[in-house]
DNA sequence: GCACGATATATCGATCTGATATAATGAATC
DNA sequence: GATTCATTATATCAGATCGATATATCGTGC
C-alpha cells in the first residue's frame, strides 16, 4: 500500500526506461530520496507494478559480445537468451517501460492531496512537479504550507513544556527551525509559481 | 534488528515506568519522533524487549472502582483480575519497568557510534544525551558533524548536475540547506558542550 | 590470464506501517 | 440513570521495507 515508492518509480519511468539498479541511483540523485532505498524494496516494487500492469519489461538487454564475436561467446549469448524459465536470465538487465495505465496511475498518485504529511513524500512530489499543472502545483503547495504551519505551532508548544531537559528541548527547537526552513522553501516556490517570470520547469518531455 | 526503537523505549523507561500507549505519546512529545510510531511497532517491540529480559511487566494496573465500590463493580474487577489466560486481561494497562540488563543494553545502544547515519536516530540520541558522559557526547557530536559535512558536499554536487529541471534542483538545494541547518545545530551543541557554563542537562534522574 | 571493484538481479528474516477489532473509561447531554 | 461520543488501551494482520547475503557479469589494471 505504500504509494510513495510507486510514485517515485513511475515518475522516473515517465522520463525514460530504466532498470532496477539504475532506478535506485536515480532515486538518490534526482528525486532526493537519499539513505538509499534497498534492493529488497526496488525489485519487489517493480514486480508488483508489472503485475498490476503499470509497467512492462521491454526485453532483457542481453549484452552481446561487442563487435568481434568469437563463435563461443556468440553461442553462449544465444544459449542464455533461449533458456526458458529463469526470468530472462541471470544477468542481462531487465529494462522497464511505463504503460498507458501506468501513466494514468502516476497522474492519480502525484495529484492526490491526501498523502502529503511527511517531508519525504512532499519533496518527492516537488521533484516531479513539472508533471503537474500549475493549478495543481499551487494547490499542493498551499496545502503543504497549512500542514507545516500547524506542525510548527505544535512543536513550539512542545518545546515549551516544562519537564524537558536542555537536550530534549534543543531537539524540539531544532525541529521547529527545520519546519520553519521548509515553510520558507514552500513560500519561495509559491512566489515563483505566482509570478512565473522564470518558470522552474523546463519542457516536460 | 532495528535498534532505534529499542533505544527510544529503553530511554523512556530509564526515566520511569510506562505502558505501551503512553510510550507512543512520549516518543512524539519528548523524543521528537513525530509521525507517530504505530502500535504495530510498539507492542511487538515491548514483547521482544521483555523476551530478551531488558524490561519486565510490573503487574497490570487494574483500575479498581475508585473509592465508593458497589459490590457489583468490585466483583467484576475481581473476576477480570482472576481470569486465567488472556495475557493480564482485556484492558488494564500493562506497565513495563526497565531491568538491570536493560540498563546495560541502553548504555550500549546509546553510545554505539556505528548507527549515526540518519537525522532521526541522531535526534533521538540527543534527546537522551543527558544519559551520556560529556566525552561520549562530544564524540558523537563530532562524528555526526563529519557525516553531515560529507553529505552537504554530495548534495551540493548533485544540485549542480545539469539534467535536473528547476523543481528537482530546488529540492536538492533545499536538502542542502536542511543539512546546513543541522550542522549549525551540532555546532551550537558542541560550543555549549565545551564551555559548559550553562549545562544543558538537568540532573539525570 | 586474473584479481578486483562496479554493475546487476534476487531472496531471506526481522521489522515497520496502516488498518482494523475490541473494549473500558470519562464526560457531556438528555 | 441512560445514551452517545471521544479518549485511552491492547492486540493482530497483510503488505511493504530494510539490511544482509548470494550470485554472476563487466571493465580495468597489472
Amino acid at each position: 500500500m505504500n504509494r510513495v515508492l510507486d510514485l517515485a518509480i513511475l515518475g522516473l519511468l515517465m522520463d525514460r526506461d530504466h532498470h532496477g539498479y539504475e532506478i535506485r541511483a536515480q532515486l538518490r540523485d534526482r528525486l532526493g530520496l537519499w539513505s538509499n532505498v534497498s534492493f529488497g524494496s526496488i525489485y519487489p516494487a517493480l514486480a508488483r507494478l508489472e503485475r498490476e500492469g503499470f509497467v512492462e519489461a521491454v526485453a532483457a538487454e542481453v549484452k552481446l559480445a561487442s563487435l568481434s564475436t568469437g563463435s563461443l561467446s556468440g553461442e553462449r549469448a544465444t544459449l542464455r537468451a533461449l533458456r526458458p524459465a529463469p526470468a530472462l536470465g541471470r544477468k542481462g538487465r531487465k529494462v522497464y517501460r511505463i504503460t498507458d495505465r501506468g501513466r494514468e496511475q502516476f497522474a492519480l498518485l502525484i495529484s492526490d492531496p491526501a498523502t502529503l504529511d511527511d517531508s519525504k513524500s512532499f519533496s518527492l512530489r516537488m521533484a516531479l512537479a513539472r508533471y503537474l499543472t500549475p493549478s495543481l502545483r499551487v494547490g499542493l503547495l498551499e496545502q503543504r504550507r497549512a500542514n507545516l504551519a500547524q506542525r510548527l505551532f505544535e512543536m513550539r508548544q512542545q518545546a515549551k513544556t516544562d519537564d524537558l531537559d536542555g537536550y530534549a528541548r534543543s531537539v524540539m527547537e531544532h525541529g521547529a527551525k527545520a519546519v520553519e526552513l521548509e515553510i520558507s522553501w514552500v513560500d519561495d516556490l509559491l512566489a515563483s509559481e505566482r509570478n512565473n517570470q522564470q518558470p522552474l520547469a523546463r519542457e516536460a518531455n
